[in-house]
Formats: structure tokens, sequence, C-alpha cells
RNA sequence: CGGGGCGUAGCGCAGCCUGGCUUAGCGCGCGUGCUUUGGGAGCACGAGGUCCCGGGUUCGAAUCCCGGCGCCCCGACCA
């Protein structure tokens, strides 16, 4: 158990809260709601950037920059949006000491300034598609803030398409629900539901949202990307057309995706234990943190002439030699278990004697994962069990998951599940059975799954009959 | 915006109720030196403070009173 970190089971978001600042993943700034991310948690979300920039080149799109600042009216354009941002906005009212004829919004999220740059760019069918990411930072003034996963300030990725037809919208946003989806469960080792989102729970002015959905080690759901379907709305509203094909003029049809900061707390909340952080291997800063011990100055320099032939073969590894001389061995092990290395080596030397290392697994505390490893093959053997911690990781989140679905038969059961985790459950399609839900469990539909069973089933909550079962939950 | 808690050294806190016994203290961390180093090392010496801010009461305020500001936690809103 690591020296002043509170126990994950005894109080779960005062354990997030300790373990994001001391594994240094982030702080809190002077102003509210804002964090700094430190160079350990930037140097993650480096990582998942990379990892997804570069898919979203290969499916076809280019990243650019659209401005901070957007004029109000520009977001009244559309009504439902402005009226679900409205209140989180942090206006600008003054620039250059004085007042601005017109307040700018610092944005929530870009779809309107996008928006009229799209109808300006576009006027023919061989203009389409148009497939932009930016990464960006933006501003949503919240109430609760937490760190990661609601911060005033965040940074995501946020993809903006137009496209000539629906069908196109669709696959686009479906293409990139997978690909989140498969970002999650192979480099973040998180398992997700994929599906869409309820009326309720839906973007603001948009036709549909899908998204990705995990669960939390303490039973919560997290949000951990979407992809929005805008129909032809907001087409509409930026007067984004086209000629097509055959002379007619039509409205394009546009999609929106993201994920964000965020994401870094739901790694932190899947993986973490009461040791502290446990980071995926094919996203941790460090993969391979390497403690060198020794007594005297002669087991100092053998020791430490072996470590470097060691960082050597881990060439392509992101490895991190832990020399400092202030800090006995035993320190560094419980610090490194903080922070979340996947694998630590321990070298002495006896070891270097014997021409040997010790191999210590995150995801395995204590003596169990440790692993003596001659030094011939010590470098197919970190690699090996990298792979092995990835696998690990997601099958016990999996496991976890799992155990903590439940299909309950009736309402009783029902609110006992979401209590736990996630229920899966018939719903009819009510406004009325979801906000009942949420008043009497606090919980909310996280998604209706794409999975789903051949025949239908009776709604949980009033029992009329339904098509689809949804996954109620209590979220992040 | 409601309900609760807290602002004292870099961090965590004690002192406040019952004003003076403190030159404002303790633990961790930090610096220097020596001894140490296979699961959070030991000793010695040392540096470090507008006691959140402003006003008031008093011979005297970290402590009592009034006003402000900030932060955290719990709810409503949310990626």
């Amino acid at each position: 158990m690591a020296e002043g970190l509170t126990p994950r089971g005894q109080d779960f978001s005062r354990w997030y809260n300790e373990v994001v600042r001391k594994a240094q993943l982030a702080d809190y700034a002077p102003v509210r709601g804002c964090m700094v991310i430190r160079p350990y948690g930037y140097a993650l979300w480096e990582n998942i950037r990379e990892e997804l920039d570069e898919r979203f080149k290969e499916t076809g799109h280019e990243n650019a920059y659209f401005p901070l600042f957007i004029p109000i009216s520009f977001l009244e354009k559309e009504a439902e949006h402005v009226e679900g941002f409205s209140p989180e906005l942090a206006v600008v009212t003054h620039g250059g000491g004085k007042e601005l004829e017109e307040s700018l919004a610092v944005r929530p999220t870009s779809e309107a300034v996008i928006g009229p740059m799209y109808a300006r760019w576009i006027q023919s069918y061989r203009d389409l598609p148009v497939l932009i990411n930016q990464w960006a930072n933006v501003v949503r003034w919240e109430m609760r803030p937490r760190l990661f996963l609601r911060t005033t300030e965040f940074l995501w990725q946020e993809g903006h398409t137009a496209h000539a037809t629906r069908r196109e919208a669709e696959a686009e946003i479906q293409r990139m629900l997978d690909v989140y989806a498969d970002f999650a469960e192979n480099m973040a080792a998180i398992p997700v539901f994929k599906g869409r989102k309820s009326k309720r729970e839906t973007f603001p002015g948009a036709a549909a949202t899908y998204s990705i959905e995990a669960m939390m080690g303490d039973g919560r759901a997290l949000q951990a990307a979407t992809s929005h379907d805008f129909g032809q709305d907001f087409a509409r509203a930026f007067d984004i057309t086209f000629q097509d094909a055959d002379g007619e003029l039509r409205h394009c049809w546009t999609t929106s995706w993201g994920l964000s900061t965020r994401f870094i707390g739901a790694i932190v909340m899947v993986h973490g234990d009461d040791r502290g952080l446990i980071l995926p291997p094919r996203l941790a800063p460090i993969q391979v943190v390497i403690v060198p011990i020794w007594k005297d100055e002669e087991a100092r320099s053998a020791v430490l002439e072996a470590v470097r032939k060691i960082e050597a073969e881990l060439d392509g590894l992101s490895v991190k030699v832990d020399d400092r001389e202030n800090f006995t061995p035993g320190y560094k092990f419980n610090e490194w278990e903080l922070r979340g290395a996947p694998l630590r080596i321990e070298i002495g030397p006896r070891d270097v004697a014997a021409r040997q290392a010790v191999l210590a697994r995150r995801d395995v505390p204590g003596r169990e994962g440790k692993e003596i490893v001659p030094l011939d093959n010590l470098s197919d053997e970190v690699r090996r069990t990298l792979d092995a911690i990835q696998q690990a990781l997601y099958q016990r989140a999996q496991q976890f998951r799992d155990s903590r679905t439940a299909e309950p038969e009736d309402y009783a059961a029902f609110t006992d599940a979401v209590a736990e985790g996630f229920a899966r459950a018939w719903w009819c399609g009510g406004a009325a059975c979801e906000q009942k839900v949420k008043d009497e469990t606090t919980a909310t539909i996280r998604c209706i799954p794409f999975e789903q069973p051949a025949a239908g089933g009776k709604c949980i909550v009033c029992g009329k009959s339904a098509e689809q079962q949804v996954i109620f939950a209590r979220a992040y």
C-alpha cells in the first residue's frame, strides 16, 4: 500500500485526486476549475495524441486550426446548440482596453466557427468530403470541476466533416467511433460499449450522438469519446451548401467527433490500484524503469555498466534509468509504482555477478510479480512482458466490467444494479421513464448499444413493450 | 446557486474554544556533512512564516468581533 494514499475502496474520488497529483499528472492552477498538466501527464497526452492522429490521417483526415474566439452571433445560429452551451460560456467583452462591439465567446466547441468557413469553402460536390480535425483547447465554465474529468479548460481533438450524402456522413460517424473504440481497447486497454445516446443525452443541436462508454473502477460510467450526426441541421444553420452532379443545390451532411484529456481520467480510474497509477504499456510515457542497486563504489560502476547495456538493448522502448543517489531502492520501487510505470527492472551486484536481472510487473504487486531473467534474453522477455501486461490490464478491466454489468429482471434488482455498476435493461424509449430512473437512482442512460437481442422485451420502468436494451449507470 | 468544511513554512497539520506562557510549533520535504542503499535509511547541523486580505475590540490578536476573498467536499448542470 502506498504511503499516504487513500485506499480505493475507502473513498474512490479522494483516491483519484491523490493519484493524479502524487503521480504528477496534474495539479490545480490558480484559477478555479483550471489545471496544470504536468510533464508526466502531458507526455501521456502526447502519446494519446500521436496514436489518434495517426489513425485520423489513415482515415483520410487533415489537421487544421480554427480560432479560439467565436462571435456570439455565430453560436446563436443554431438554436439548440446555443441553448445547450450558453450556461457554460466564457465571454470576452473587452479588448484593447475598449468594450467590444460584439462579445466573443471562448469556444466551448468549434462547430459555430468552422461551419461558416465550410460554407465559404464548399461549392461543388467535387469539394466533398471535407475531412478536417483540429487539436485545441476549449473552455466550458463548469460548476464542479475535477482534475481531467471536468475542468474549465481542457484539451481535445475535434473532427469536423462535411459530406454530400447522408450515407457517407453516417459511415464517417461509425468509422470514427470505431477508431475510438479500437484505440480505447487496444492502446488504453479499456473495454467499451459502443452505442447511441438517448435524446436527452444527445449533443446540443445534433440529430444523433454516438459514444463509447467505459466502466471506471467504482462501477460508474465515463463517456470516453463521442461522434455526432448533425444531419443537415448545422448545414442549414450555417448555410453550407453544394451544387450536386445533377445541378441541384443541396445542404451538406456534417459530423463532428471528439476525445479529450478526460480520457486520461479514464485510464487512471480503470487501471489504478491502492498503490497508485497503472499505465497501459502502449501509452505509458515510461514503459520500463530501471532501478540500479549498489553498496559501494566498485559495485556502483559494475551495476551502472550493466544498466547501460540493458538500456541499449531496449532500444525502441521508453526506458528511464533511475540513478538518483539520494533515494533508496525501496523508495524508488514505491514511487514508480505510484506513478504507474508498467515494468521495472531491478539490478544489483548479485544480479550482475549472476548475469541476471529482476523484472517486476506493476499489474502484479509484490513478490508474485517478480521474475528473475538472464541478461541474455532480457530484451525479449521485457517486450513479451509488456505485451502480457497490456493484455492482462484489458482482461482485468473487462472481467471487472462484466462482473458489474447486470441484466436485472425487475425494478428492485435494477436499482441495486445501478448502485454497483451497469444495468443492461429494456427501455420503452419514453423520456418519462428515463427521467424517473434519474430522479430515483441518479443513473442515466449511457447508451443504446449497437448489439441488441433478437427479440424485444418489457421496459424496466413502466413494463410496456420495448424494442431496445439500454445501459443505465451513474456517470461521471 | 444551495449544504458542509478549510485558509498558519514547499506539503500535511497543531495552536484558536478559555487573548499574554511562542522568539509561532510539529511531521514530511528542502540544504550541508558523515554513515547508508535488494521494498518508503540514520544521525548532526541548517534554511524557510505579511498566521488568506481589510477593518474593529484590547495595554496586547494566529486566537475575539464585522466585512471580504479563495479553495476543497456533497447536490442541481456537464466532454
